[in-house]
DNA sequence: GCGACAG
DNA sequence: ATCTTGTCGC
C-alpha cells in the first residue's frame, strides 16, 4: 500500500510546531465513525465450529474463507534503527506477513511518535501486497492531544481504516476508576478532558479495553486502552479488539506482529 | 516549580 | 521501546 495522502507523510525534520499543526490537518481529515465496507460481525478467530452462515462459513483449516483482512502492525528497536513488522490474518490464518528496517531519525516524544515509528511504518506497508480491510495499530489514535495519535495518522494517510491499541493511556479521563479488577470484555468510556485540545471535555474518545482477565486470583491485568485510527467508531474499535483476542492480552494481529519484529531484529 | 507523558 | 533473574500460577 501506497500513501494516497502524501502531503500527510510525517516528516521528523519539521519542527515541532509544524509537527502539531500538520497533526490538527490529519485530525480534521480523519474519520472517527464507522466507514468501511466489511461487515464488523464476521471479524472473528472462529474455528471451524463457528456460527456459520452462508456468506462466512469456516473451512476445515479455522479460516472463514471470505472474512475481513485484519492486520496488525509494531516496531521494536535496535540502536537507531527501528523494524516496523506487518502481520495480515484472515480468521486464525496468516496470508501475509512483511517488514522494513529504517534509521530513527528523532527520538521519542510523547504526543509526536508518529514522527519517530511513521517511516518505518509506511515502509513496511509499501511492502505489502494485501489490501487489509482494517488495521491494529501499536499506540494511540484519537486519544490523543491533537486527536491525531500514531494509528490516526497513518490511517489517514494510507486512508485505510485502522485502530489505536495501546497499553497505556497518553491523555483523557476514564469514566470510571481503572485501579479496580475489571471482568474480561469489559470496557470503560475514556472522554476527552483538558489535554485534548481539539475535542470538547466530555467526548468520547476511545474506550479501556478488559481483553484477558484472571478468573480466581487475586492478581490482575491491565486493561488496554483502544481508540479509533481513521474510518472506525470508538464501539467498533472496542468489538473488534474484543473479538480478536484469543486468551491473551494483546489482540491476534498485534501480538503476531509484535512477534514478527522481536524475531526481525533477533536475525539483525 | 509541579505534574504528566503512546512507544 | 529497551535492559534483565527469578518467580508465581495454571
Amino acid at each position: 500500500m501506497e500513501p494516497v495522502r502524501p502531503e500527510f507523510v510525517p516528516d521528523p525534520s519539521l519542527s515541532t510546531a509544524e509537527m502539531e499543526a500538520l497533526q490538527r490537518e490529519i485530525a480534521d481529515a480523519a474519520v472517527f465513525e464507522d466507514d468501511f465496507a466489511f461487515d464488523p460481525a464476521a471479524v472473528s478467530l472462529d474455528g471451524p465450529v463457528g456460527q456459520a452462515t452462508l456468506s462466512a462459513r469456516p473451512d476445515e483449516e479455522g479460516t472463514t474463507s471470505d472474512a475481513p483482512l485484519v492486520a496488525g502492525v509494531d516496531q521494536a528497536f535496535v540502536g537507531d534503527r527501528a523494524v516496523s513488522a506487518i502481520v495480515v490474518l484472515r480468521g486464525r490464518e496468516v496470508v501475509e506477513r512483511v517488514y522494513a528496517v529504517e534509521p530513527t531519525e528523532i527520538p521519542y516524544v510523547p504526543g509526536l511518535l508518529s514522527f519517530r515509528e511513521g517511516g518505518a511504518i509506511l515502509a513496511a506497508f509499501a511492502a505489502l501486497e494485501s489490501e487489509p480491510d482494517i488495521v491494529f495499530v501499536d499506540g494511540s489514535g484519537r486519544i490523543h492531544y491533537r486527536e491525531a495519535g500514531l494509528a490516526t495518522h497513518v490511517g489517514v494517510t494510507l486512508d485505510v481504516p485502522t485502530i489505536g491499541v495501546a497499553k497505556n493511556l497518553l491523555c483523557g479521563r476514564p469514566r470510571e476508576s481503572l485501579d479496580e479488577k475489571l471482568p474480561e470484555g469489559a470496557r470503560v468510556a475514556i472522554e476527552a478532558d483538558a489535554q485534548v485540545e481539539t475535542a470538547p471535555a466530555g467526548t468520547v474518545v476511545g474506550y479501556a479495553v478488559q481483553s484477558r482477565q484472571y478468573e480466581s486470583s487475586s492478581r490482575y491485568v491491565n486493561p488496554l486502552v483502544v481508540s479509533p485510527g481513521h474510518r472506525v467508531s470508538a464501539e467498533t474499535a472496542a468489538d473488534l479488539v474484543l473479538a480478536t483476542a484469543a486468551g491473551y492480552k494483546l489482540p491476534e494481529p498485534t501480538r503476531l506482529a509484535d512477534s514478527y519484529a522481536d524475531s526481525v531484529k533477533g536475525d539483525l
